[in-house]
DNA sequence: AGAGGGGCATAGGGCCAGGCTATGTCCTCA
DNA sequence: TGAGGACATAGCCTGGCCCTATGCCCCTCT
C-alpha cells in the first residue's frame, strides 16, 4: 500500500507542530532555522496537498483551525515516530565522544530501545548512546567482555557471570483477523487446541519458536504449521489477509491490536518471555547505564 | 525538540520498507513508480546519512543487514503514522464519490479515527469517507439531521432522538514525570487527596475539565488548578518538565506512558468518559457504516 | 493622528536533491 | 559462453525549497 503523495513530508509536518505550539508562523520558522517566507510557503503548499485550510491567520498570529487540530494530532504521531528514529539512528552511529555502549537483542532494539533513547535523551540530553544488536549469546559475551556497559537479553536465565534484572515481559500471542471466527471467540483456547492447530509461524529456530514449542511440549508439542515465513511483517500480513491464527511476538502486533486491524485470542497457556537487562556480576550499573536502567524498569 | 537533519524522508523509509518487504531494489522501485537507479542511489543517499550499511546488496536481490532490520522497524512505525495520516487527510477532503459520512468529536477524531478509517480501508478498499469533527451537540444534531451516517460522541448518555453504543471509554489520568515522587507511588490517590492537590489542567469549559469537577463534588470540588494550559500537548511538556501533576486524557498520553516518560500515578476515583458511536434512533447502520462500526467495537 | 512593530504574503533569483535514460559491471545459470 | 537479473555509474534536467527584499494589515503606544 503505497503511501498517497498528499502526504506532506517530515519538514512540513514538524513545522506545522512548532506553529501549533508557538502560535504563529514566524517564531515556527525560527525555531526551526528557517526564514518566515520559507515557513509561510510551506504551510500554505501543505494545505494545498491537503485540500483544506490548517491555519487561521490573524494579525496577532495563527492559530490551528479545527480540521487544523486534527491534523496537528495526526502529524504529531508521524514526527514523533521520526524522532524515535532519530534517536535510534543517533545510537547506531559509532561515535568516539560516545559514553554508553549498549547490546540489545534484535526483538528490544526493534521495539522498546527507541522509546527508552527518548526518554534517556530527556533526562540527560548529553548522553550519546550506542546501540548494537547481537542474539542472546553474544549479548551476554559483549557484556562480559566489557564491550558493552548494559546488555538487554530475552530468555527465563540471567547467563552465567552476569548479574540482571527483568525489565519487560514479552509474550506470544496468537492473533486473527477481525472476521475469523475466532475474533469473537470469549473462552480461551486450550493448550491441546492450541498445539493441534496448525499455525502460521516464525521459520524454526526463531526464539518465538523456541518459546511455543517449550509451552506447548506438555500437550505433544504443537502440530505441523501451516505456513512458515521469515519475519514478523509478513507474519502480519498473513494474519491480515485471513490466513489463519498467526503466533508472534505481542510487542510487534500492538498497534494493529489497539486498532483492531488485529484481534488477540485469548490462550490457556503461558507464552511469556522475560526481556531481562544484565551487566557483569558484582559491577553495579552506574552513570548513565544506571539511569537508563531506571528508565527501563517495569512500572 | 527539532528533529536532526540525519532522518531521512518519508518517502526513503518507504522505499527501504518496501525493499525489505520484496528482496530487491529494482521491485521496490517499480511498486513505487521510481527508476531502479533512482532508487538505488536513494538508498545509498540514506545510508550515507545514517551512516550505517542498511542493504546487503548480491547478485540476487538485496536485504537487509542486521541493523537493517533494526533500522526498518522503526522506520515502519513512522510509515504506518503516516499511513494513518495519509487516511485522516483523505477523509477531511470533501469528496463527490464520498459514500460514509462520520461526525467526531475532537477527541475521537484525533486519537481514533486514524486506526478506524485505516482497518475500514483494509477491510473494504473502495469506501471513501468524508470526517467532520464537531462538540459533541453538534454531532447529535448532524445525525439527527442526516448530514452524517455515523456519529461519535463523548459523555455518559446518548443524546436523545438517537440510538448509540459504547464503543471505546476514555478516561482521565493523573501523569506526572518519572522524576516525580508520585511517579513511584503504590498506593492510589485518594478523591479528597486529588481534590486537595493543585493540578494542571485544561482551561475551564473543557470536557475533561467538567469530567474531573463531577467526579470530585463529593470531595468539595478540585482546588485551584496550579495552572491552566490550552491544549494537551502543553499538558504534556509541563508534566514532562515536572510542573507537577497533570490531569488528562488517557487517549493523549498513551505513547508517553508507554515509554514512561510519562507515569500515571493510580487513583482511587472514577475518571472514565464513555465515547460512543450513534445514529438517528431506529436507523440501524447498514452498509460502510455498520462495517465501521463493528471495526471500533469495544473488544 | 501618526509612528512603530509584529505578523503574514508576494516577488525574484539561486541552488541542489532527486529523477530519468543509457550504459557498465558482476554474478548465476543454462 | 551467452543470456538475464540485479545493482552502480554517468550525464543531464527539472522543480521544490530557500533566501532577501518588500508590501500590506492591524494593533498599540505616544
Amino acid at each position: 500500500m503505497p503511501l498517497s503523495p498528499r502526504v506532506p513530508e517530515l519538514g512540513a509536518l514538524e513545522l506545522l507542530l512548532a506553529v501549533a505550539r508557538l502560535g504563529s508562523v514566524g517564531r515556527a520558522a525560527a525555531e526551526l532555522g528557517v526564514s518566515q517566507p520559507a515557513a509561510s510557503a510551506r504551510i500554505k503548499g501543505m494545505e494545498r496537498q491537503i485540500g483544506v485550510p490548517l491555519l487561521e491567520r490573524s494579525p496577532r498570529g495563527s492559530r490551528p483551525t479545527e480540521t487544523g487540530r486534527v491534523v496537528v494530532e495526526w502529524a504529531r504521531n508521524v514526527v514523533e515516530a521520526a524522532q524515535a528514529l532519530d534517536a535510534g539512528i543517533d545510537a547506531l552511529r559509532e561515535r568516539r565522544d560516545a559514553r554508553l555502549t549498549v547490546v540489545a537483542s534484535l526483538t528490544v532494539a526493534e521495539y522498546l530501545m527507541p522509546g527508552w533513547l527518548l526518554a534517556l535523551h530527556q533526562v540527560s540530553p548529553d548522553t550519546s548512546v550506542i546501540l548494537r544488536t547481537a542474539n542472546s549469546a553474544d549479548v551476554a559475551s559483549h557484556v562480559l567482555a566489557g564491550d558493552a556497559d548494559l546488555g538487554f537479553v530475552e530468555g527465563p536465565t540471567t547467563p552465567p557471570g552476569l548479574a540482571g534484572a527483568v525489565v519487560a515481559a514479552d509474550r506470544l500471542v496468537v492473533v486473527v483477523a477481525p472476521s475469523h471466527p475466532w475474533a469473537r471467540r470469549r473462552t480461551p483456547l486450550t493448550g491441546a487446541e492450541l498445539a493441534a492447530t496448525p499455525l502460521v509461524l516464525r521459520e524454526p529456530g526463531s526464539g518465538t519458536r523456541e518459546v511455543l514449542e517449550q509451552a506447548l511440549a506438555p500437550y505433544g508439542g504443537a502440530t505441523t504449521p501451516r505456513l512458515e515465513l521469515a519475519s514478523s511483517t509478513a507474519l502480519k500480513a498473513a494474519a491480515m489477509t485471513g490466513a489463519g491464527p498467526v503466533c508472534l511476538s505481542e510487542l510487534a502486533v500492538t498497534e494493529e491490536l489497539a486498532t483492531r486491524r488485529l484481534v488477540a485470542v485469548p490462550v490457556d497457556v503461558d507464552l511469556a518471555r522475560p526481556l531481562r537487562a544484565v551487566w557483569p556480576a558484582g559491577h553495579r550499573p552506574a552513570g548513565p547505564a544506571r539511569v537508563l536502567l531506571g528508565l527501563t524498569r517495569k512500572q
